[in-house]
DNA sequence: GTCGGGTGGCGTCAAAGCTA
DNA sequence: TAGCTTTGACGCCACCCGAC
């Protein structure tokens, strides 16, 4: 099984080092060094911005703009991604403090945002930072707390004569921070050149005030030549001490000093913090996560160790409870069970198993809670887990409440467990490797349903969401937020075989669109889609395939009408209303309220989200997926990995019946027929 | 050989989420 | 609460493959 993601960064190694010319195309287009990038990522992620960086961060923005690739070069110890999400939030604050941008950035445009277009001091992204007044910032002509007139007259930056007070604004809460905020010194290691005593010892870059206005355009004349950052602060000597002492140092130096010491450095660090024994091997990837932060170190070691032991004993518990092929057909028969594939051997339909979307991630134990989606198995396409994310919800419960969790995740595989999780947000876990290695299991009495009814509510209330997260859902199509949470609430008491509870409402619904946009809850995908929409056009392309309207115009999209309360802006083409039993005359027709399948939490196995969910999975994971096979090579069909070409093997392994039974089961029906509640 | 559909990856922006 | 990272989503493009 090939599903580890260390393989699957060794065979893009293999691959961008020439052995394949598969993917030459893919990976020369994109020309870059992969694997250092996805290390660069994993090292930098988390790690507060260093003078140094910000430094040359500044540096590079006057060099190169916005060309962020540059920058990032320039720079030498982040990625252009990194450097772009800096660059954003600097930019409200440049635009916070009325600061010009540096000229050439606005050379690419005049606006404060990454695009160079206005920012829009009203959006998300800027209110958070924009309502909050600085607390020295004298209450004069920046941010929202200006009068509705006054801000819609605002232009950024300010004129000649406040650029100064901006400036002190500035410097003010620069000390602010420097005395508030904890500092975090990321250890070196291999991010890049090794800094220099001198760089350590040099002094502050000098402010160059910026020099002016241009009155008659508004932009700005002169750049501000290595402007200070409003967040930048130095670090105490102290703690320039405590870095140097490691600074310089490999990571085989560190291991070789680590082992010289037998363990003394770490203790004297952080060993009086510290439970049980210091492992080197913990503390240097705590290092190399948090620096020198020995707070941090001692957290990450000490979760680390007890999640070690924990996991050791949960899987000795599951072991000893998972439930038998024939405990779980029983609960199949009564509706509520689980799907065993219909080929291959037992030994193939337990272990074959995986998380994720799309037969990914076996041994994923955690998915996101926010996309609920099923699995298929690759070989059969029968859905087999959901995936969820060990959400703060989920905290504080105990580890038998989790492992009843995951046992009941997998009863959420059949039909109306995933199409309640589809349409109310359901979330649940699925322990791959429990079962894959638990093929037997023991008696029914191991199952949470007859076992505890206590656990059974436990589980109920980590499956349920907050009230927050429903009412947050639902806010958008004003639906009453006590409402949906009460129906939420039956939705999950009846799947749990609670017999005080019936139906859910949304099992006398038989086609997706016959509930409008007023009765319709919102999937948990849907949710960071709630955000109001500045510019609410319609998508160009199908939601569903992707497929534009052609180049004649000749194809139709249906566009959901949710985009009228500028909550969606997607559309669906005529093709796949067609192929998804979509009604037509519904969707043609703009007072009908029709509301897309991706609105309906119910988006199909090949939905553009779906691919999105992929592949920021698989950016988050810092990896690429291998390229597609070609004539003449074989893909492995025992392989569910979790990269996007083994998901492509899936889909040209599996028969054309069986991809159409798993979207059945999915959930989304294609025979017109009633939705399988 | 050409064209177009299907599929998946990348670049990018903006908002959400996380952490100290 | 501020600062920072992560992620949802859109647009575009490259590649594969089948139909013509």
């Amino acid at each position: 099984m090939g599903s580890s993601g260390e393989e699957t960064e060794e065979e893009s190694m293999v691959v961008e080092g020439g052995v394949s010319n598969v993917a030459m195309g893919r990976a020369g287009r994109v020309g870059r060094d992969r694997t250092s990038v996805a290390a660069l990522v994993r090292r930098t992620r988390g790690v507060m911005w260093t003078p140094n960086e910000e430094r040359r961060f500044l540096e590079a923005l006057e060099r190169f703009g916005r060309d962020w690739k540059a920058c990032a070069a320039f720079i030498g110890t982040r990625t252009d991604e990194g450097v772009r999400s800096h660059a954003q939030k600097y930019f409200i604050k440049l635009f916070r403090a009325g600061m010009p941008l540096p000229q050439k950035v606005q050379e690419t445009g005049t606006g404060y945002t990454l695009s160079g277009n206005p920012l829009n001091p009203k959006s998300k992204a800027a209110l958070d930072y924009l309502a909050r007044k600085p607390r020295s910032l004298p209450a004069s002509k920046v941010g929202p707390w200006l009068t509705t007139q006054e801000e819609n007259n605002f232009e950024p930056p300010l004129a000649p004569g406040k650029q100064a007070d901006a400036e002190r604004t500035v410097q003010n809460k620069t000390d602010v921070n420097a005395r508030r905020r904890p500092r975090i010194m990321p250890l070196p290691m291999d991010l890049g050149p090794a800094h220099t005593q001198a760089e350590d010892d040099e002094e502050e870059p000098t402010q160059n005030i910026p020099k002016g206005v241009n009155e008659v355009s508004g932009e700005q004349n002169a750049p501000p030549v290595q402007q200070r950052t409003p967040d930048f602060d130095a670090p105490s000597r102290k703690r320039k001490t405590e870095h140097r002492s490691l600074r310089g140092m490999n990571e085989e130096n560190l291991k070789a000093f680590l082992a010289s010491s037998g363990g003394g450095f770490i203790r004297h660090r952080i060993g009086s913090s510290l439970s049980g024994s210091p492992d080197q091997d913990l503390f240097l990837e705590a290092l190399g996560l948090y620096g020198l932060d020995w707070n941090q170190i001692v957290r990450y070691m000490n979760k680390s160790k007890k999640a070690t032991t924990e996991a050791s004993a949960t899987r000795a518990a599951v072991i000893s409870q998972s439930p038998s092929k024939d405990d779980v057909s029983s609960q199949a028969n009564r509706g509520i069970g689980f799907k065993f594939a219909s080929r291959g051997s037992s030994e193939t339909s337990n272990s074959s198993f995986c998380c994720g979307s799309s037969g990914r991630d076996v041994g994923s134990e955690f998915t996101d809670i926010r996309a609920p989606d099923v699995g298929t198995n690759a070989q059969s396409g029968i859905p087999v887990a959901l995936g969820a994310k060990k959400s703060k919800q989920m905290e504080g419960y105990s580890d038998a409440a989790m492992d009843a969790l995951r046992d009941t995740a997998r009863l959420f595989s059949s039909q109306r467990a995933y199409l309640a999780s589809l349409k109310m947000g359901a979330t649940s876990t699925h322990d791959c490797s429990a079962e894959a290695s638990h093929p037997n299991g023991s008696s029914s009495d191991a199952q949470p349903w007859n076992r505890n009814k206590r656990l059974r509510a436990e589980v109920s209330e980590l499956v349920l969401p907050s009230f927050s997260q429903v009412r947050s859902n639902h806010r958008s199509l004003d639906m009453s937020a006590t409402a949906a949470y009460d129906a939420r609430k039956s939705q999950v008491q009846y799947l749990l075989g609670d017999d005080d509870v019936g139906p859910p409402e949304q099992a006398e619904h038989s086609s997706l669109d016959q509930r409008t946009a007023e009765h319709a809850p919102l999937s948990p995908r849907f949710r960071r889609s709630t955000k109001i929409l500045r510019d609410p056009r319609p998508s160009l392309h199908c939601h569903i395939c992707a497929r534009t309207s052609g180049k004649d115009k000749r194809r139709a999209l249906y566009v959901c009408q949710n985009i009228k309360r500028g909550v969606c802006q997607k559309v669906i083409c005529e093709k796949c209303m067609a192929d998804y039993q979509l009604t037509v005359h519904l969707a043609s027709d703009p007072e009908s309220g029709w509301i897309c399948p991706h609105c309906e939490g119910r988006c199909p196995r090949t939905a553009r989200c779906v691919n999105y969910h992929r592949t920021n999975k698989n950016r988050s994971e810092g990896r690429k997926a291998p390229p597609r096979p070609r004539d003449g090579q074989t893909p492995s069909t025992d392989d569910t990995s979790s990269t996007a070409a083994g998901n492509s093997f899936v889909r040209h392994s599996q028969s054309e019946e069986a991809m159409q039974a798993a979207d059945i089961l999915r959930g989304f029906h294609l025979a017109g027929s009633a939705l399988p509640v």
